[in-house]
RNA sequence: GGGCCUGUAGCUCAGUUGGUUAGAGCAUGCGCUUGAUAAGCGCAGGGUCACUGGUUCGAGCCCAGUCAGGCCCA
């Protein structure tokens, strides 16, 4: 509706010209500019005596000119010692250490000893290296979610952890150990040690970003007392029979000569050949069959090592296939592949086979061996991609593993720890070789059996083991499994039990779950928890959970170095077992540590199930998921009632951050900006989905805080000598303005404290900014300026607004102690409070006191502020005015009455308003009369009026001189 | 290749069940002020709502596809 209003640029030309020749402007120009020389000499040295009768002397507004400035001492300027410089670098330190020594995190949890619980349950990071973005990411969130929720008067405790065992850590000690140097007790202590250095610089990290925790007691996976857990929750699972040993493919990273999880495994490019081979029919499969002689089976494979160890050949019955005549071969391959197949685009269909299962039952010679093959159905294969016809490895593959499983075939798996052929492979030139050198060489035994068809390189995205970087082999290996297929319908059952945030979260766990395979929990390392697993002379597993508990016993006091450090025989003893048994040397997975937090360290504290886990969204597959499982096959139930994801720091491009960037240790920030900034930047973003990080936001939040900073200093600025005991307010005597200010006040409570409810930091961020910048700043502050600086000290408007003015300080820095907890706490100090802000709660929640007409009245003023404030503008782009108090506003408006011009000038910020009533909006501006009062700068018609002494002050500034100046 | 997502001013974010001319803060430009001054105030510019097509009287919003990016999987 405002747009539509109609407004005139500034008065008729001609009625303005004499006011710039006349009159006291002219003085007060020509006075600024000597004003520079002389400033020095004039400035009282003693300290500023307010209201001071000197300062006025009657003799002196003889020189009128000269005497403007001397009432700048009886004006009550801002003065507060909150520094307008941050120097956050150096003060945050100083907050940090007296936080430590006044123990607030005690405090705090002391304070909130009787309010309701609130757990958050931190996701223990791997220590290992520096904290970087992505930690103050995640860490800083949680804090935002535990400071609020402080301050809505929750219990919220935060009990930090380490991600200690596995082979992260691991693989750096063993990079410095010499070979002779590699028994599993020295790897061991030096991990720990490792372990033990990085939890020492992250805590720090952590510490200087003002996150509030139990920093002394973190819980660590490599505690005895957590080790014990982890076996007793094993045991459990042993007990309900939900642990096997199996021979089956598994990832397998020859780098660190060890079993995978999916976790650990990541997926790079990598160039592989690609062949094309003639697998024979057999000639009896052809007579059978009707085919032509020396019929052969086209097969497609971008991993010609898993040859050998080839069983079967699978194809998909529900897809047609052909028989196809390319020179004097004839090849079956499916028919929508033939087209896509090298040196089969155009040859003639022979034979067309309706249905794969026509062919099922084909028996064909291996290419390389002397063995024979049977074909399949399986509905993996696809007429995407290949020949239609797929090659099966039961031992190098889990869906031909399981197809083998089906048929009887063995797990052949030719390949040893370090990923090179055994003699099991049958090829004797392959023995020795690694499988990638065994590729090339198998094309060309190929090649020389006449059986290679066609061969390109690949590009395909292959596993990578996430350590040792080198390819993964799936191979089959003896491991001990989590029969996780057991329990899984509960654990998707859960999911839906749980709250997701955001809601698409719930689609990630349960695509994560329901592809869910069994679960391989051995790694062939040292530094971990000991599978407790003894094995007999005939190599049978003795796996007890009754044994396992006497073992958690005692690594309950010692740890699990125990298992390493006890001989066989004591330690068979120890545990009640027979003698000549020995003992396994592989340890659990580590997601089996972090995915047992639950046990380890919320059951044991009474805190089971947590309210919240918040991690990155990586997490779906890694710990939201392990822990679920765990938790799920030990109690039945989900370990979280809700689950917060956040995405990743990503660069300005929308891409990863790069290593410099990301990787740059939290260090360098705090030294550059200090903490809150880099608070800000996390409360500020959209965390539910990846978060852009650069130079550009870091330095236009390093704006934003300096925004922040300057209303929190002028609202301190302005109560410089106002006393929460002695001069408030009641809101019921407050002027209309400040009524009006309480309403939005209580209204921006409301707004932030909601958004803190729902983890919706940016909406808080952005309605505390705009407040600071828009409605107290550019509105309120610089409204009340007249009234704060130049109205007697204990006039009733100016201790009311003081009075809000006081309230909103008390409101805001709380409102913000989440986001800026130093920034927030120095201010907080400021205001004269001696205890911490953050002991203290969120202002409450109220409703706005204004009725309806009231709050449209004040909706009407503001349009009208906008269009007067547009108007000011044209009349100063023509040089009739500076600033506004030089102009007089005349209003023609339905909504207000001349009775308000008082209001209004005072809301515009000029000296007078005229309200004329008309239907139609407009606005006119023209110079105001009169002359400008020397103390408060409003142009009126009164000078000198009410008392000669003072003739070039208006009524109400020599009022406050003189009376101000008896009493004084 | 598959699953789940994301894409609105230079930056960060709003944008209700589809409904007038898409908003805010910051940044930028121009001006004012010099009593918040390494500050403050005002005004202004700035958007093909990633792209293409569809549904509809009407699409930033619904549908399909394309492109770019992310996480996870194969």
């Amino acid at each position: 509706m405002a747009r539509a209003l109609r407004v005139r640029d500034g008065p008729p030309q001609g009625s303005l010209g004499c006011w710039h020749r006349s009159g006291s402007l002219l003085r007060l120009r020509l006075w600024i500019r000597h004003r520079a020389a002389s400033d020095d000499r004039r400035r009282d040295p003693g300290p500023p005596a307010l209201y001071g009768k000197r300062c006025s002397l009657p003799a002196q507004s003889k020189l009128s000119g000269l005497s403007l400035m001397d009432y700048r001492n009886t004006v009550l300027l801002p003065r507060t010692s909150f520094p307008m410089r941050a120097e956050l670098p150096k003060r945050e330190p100083l907050l940090l250490e007296r936080w430590r020594r006044e123990n607030l995190y005690d405090q705090i949890l002391q304070a909130r000893s009787s309010g309701p619980r609130f757990i958050l349950h931190d996701g223990p990071p791997f220590a290992n290296g520096s904290a970087h973005l992505g930690h103050a990411l995640n860490k800083t969130l949680k804090d935002l979610v535990l400071k609020s929720r402080n301050m809505m008067g929750f219990l919220a405790p935060y009990l930090p952890g380490w991600d200690c065992h596995g082979l992260p850590i691991e693989a750096k000690v063993m990079a410095d150990l010499p070979p002779d140097g590699r028994d599993p007790l020295t790897i061991r202590q030096r991990c720990a040690a490792y372990a033990l250095h990085y939890i020492g610089i992250q805590r720090e990290q952590f510490e200087r970003l003002g996150i509030f925790a139990d920093w002394q007691r973190p819980y660590r996976t490599l505690d005895p007392g957590y080790e014990a857990e982890v076996l007793l929750l094993f045991a459990d699972l042993v007990e309900k029979g939900l642990v096997f040993e199996g021979l089956r493919p598994v990832f397998w990273s020859t780098g660190c000569r060890t079993a995978l999880a999916e976790a650990e495994v990541e997926y790079q490019p990598r160039t592989d050949p690609a062949i094309d081979i003639e697998f024979p029919l057999l000639a009896e499969s052809c007579r059978e069959r009707n085919l032509p002689e020396e019929t052969k089976l086209l097969i497609w494979t971008t991993t010609p090592w898993t040859l050998p160890a080839n069983l079967a050949v699978a194809l998909n019955p529900d897809l047609s296939y052909g028989l196809y005549k390319a020179g004097d071969r004839h090849l079956l391959v499916a028919e929508a592949r033939v087209h896509f197949l090298p040196g089969l685009e155009n040859a003639p269909c022979v034979r067309r086979f309706g249905s794969g299962a026509e062919l099922l039952g084909l028996r064909y010679r291996h290419p390389l061996l002397p063995r024979n093959g049977l074909v399949y159905p399986a509905n993996f294969v696809t007429g995407e991609s290949g020949t239609g016809f797929v090659h099966i490895a039961p031992g190098h593959g889990m869906e031909d593993y399981l197809l083998g499983q089906e048929h009887g075939l063995p797990p052949l798996s030719p390949v040893d720890d370090d990923g090179r052929f055994t003699e099991e492979c049958g090829l004797p030139e392959l023995v020795g070789l690694t499988v990638w050198e065994g590729n090339s060489r198998i094309i060309a035994l190929l090649q020389r059996a006449g059986l290679l068809w066609a061969e390109h390189a690949y590009l395909h995205d292959y596993p990578h083991c996430w350590r040792s970087k080198t390819p993964i082999v799936f191979r089959s290996v003896r491991q001990w499994f989590i029969h996780v297929k057991a329990f899984q319908p509960e654990a998707l059952r859960q999911i839906d039990a749980v709250e997701w945030l955001p809601p698409r979260a719930r689609n990630r766990i349960r695509g994560a779950v329901e592809s869910r395979r069994d679960w391989c929990i051995s790694r062939q390392r040292s530094w971990g928890i000991p599978i407790p697993v003894f094995y007999r002379q005939d190599g049978s597993a003795v796996l007890e959970s009754e044994v396992i508990r006497k073992l958690a016993r005692m690594v309950a006091h010692s740890g699990t170095d125990v298992w390493y450090a006890t001989d066989e025989e004591t330690l068979a003893r120890q545990l009640g077992l027979p003698a000549g048994l020995r003992k396994g040397i592989d340890t659990l997975d580590v997601w089996i540590d972090s995915g047992s937090s639950h046990a380890a360290v919320l059951a044991p504290r009474g805190e089971f199930p947590a309210d919240l886990y918040l991690e990155g969204s990586d997490q779906h597959r890694g710990w939201f998921q392990s822990s679920l499982l765990l938790s799920v096959a030990r109690w039945g139930k989900a370990p979280y009632r809700t689950v917060l994801t956040n995405g990743f720091v990503m660069d300005l491009d929308g891409r990863k951050l790069a290593k410099r960037e990301g990787a740059r240790s939290l260090s360098d920030f705090f030294v550059q900006y200090g903490a809150d900034p880099l608070r800000l930047w996390v409360a500020s973003e959209d965390y539910r989905n990846d978060v852009p990080f650069s130079q550009e936001i870091l330095s236009r939040i390093s704006d934003t805080y300096r925004l922040l900073r300057n209303a929190f200093r002028i609202l301190l600025a302005n109560l410089h000598d106002f006393d929460p005991a002695r001069h408030p307010v009641r809101e019921e005597e407050f002027p209309e303005l400040d009524r009006y200010m309480a309403d939005r006040l209580r209204a921006l409570v409301r707004t932030v404290v909601e958004a803190y409810r729902r983890y919706d930091f940016p909406a808080a961020y952005h309605a505390l900014t705009r407040f600071c910048s828009t409605e107290l700043s550019a509105f309120y502050i610089d409204v009340l300026k007249d009234r704060l600086y130049c109205d007697a000290p204990e006039g009733l408007a100016r201790r009311a607004s003081q009075t809000l003015l006081y309230r909103m300080a008390e409101s805001l820095f709380r409102l913000a102690a989440p986001m800026i907890p130093f920034t927030a706490e120095e201010a907080w100090q400021s205001l004269g409070k001696s205890g911490s802000i953050h002991l203290e709660l969120f202002p409450p929640e109220e409703t706005p006191r204004g009725d309806l007409p009231f709050s449209e009245r004040w909706t009407h003023i503001l349009e009208l502020r906008s269009l007067v404030n547009e108007a000011l503008e044209g009349s100063r782009r023509a040089k009739e005015i500076g600033k506004a108090l030089e102009a007089e506003v005349e209003v023609h408006t339905p909504h207000f009455l001349a009775t308000d011009e008082g209001l209004l000038a005072e809301v515009f910020l000029v000296s007078r308003v005229r309200v004329l009533p008309e239907a139609q909006v407009a606005i006119r501006v023209r110079r105001a009369p009169g002359r400008q009062c020397a103390r408060c700068w409003k142009y009126s018609e009164d000078l000198g009026q009410t008392d000669p002494d003072h003739p070039d002050l208006c009524r109400r500034c020599s009022l406050v001189v003189r009376t101000t100046g008896r009493s004084g």
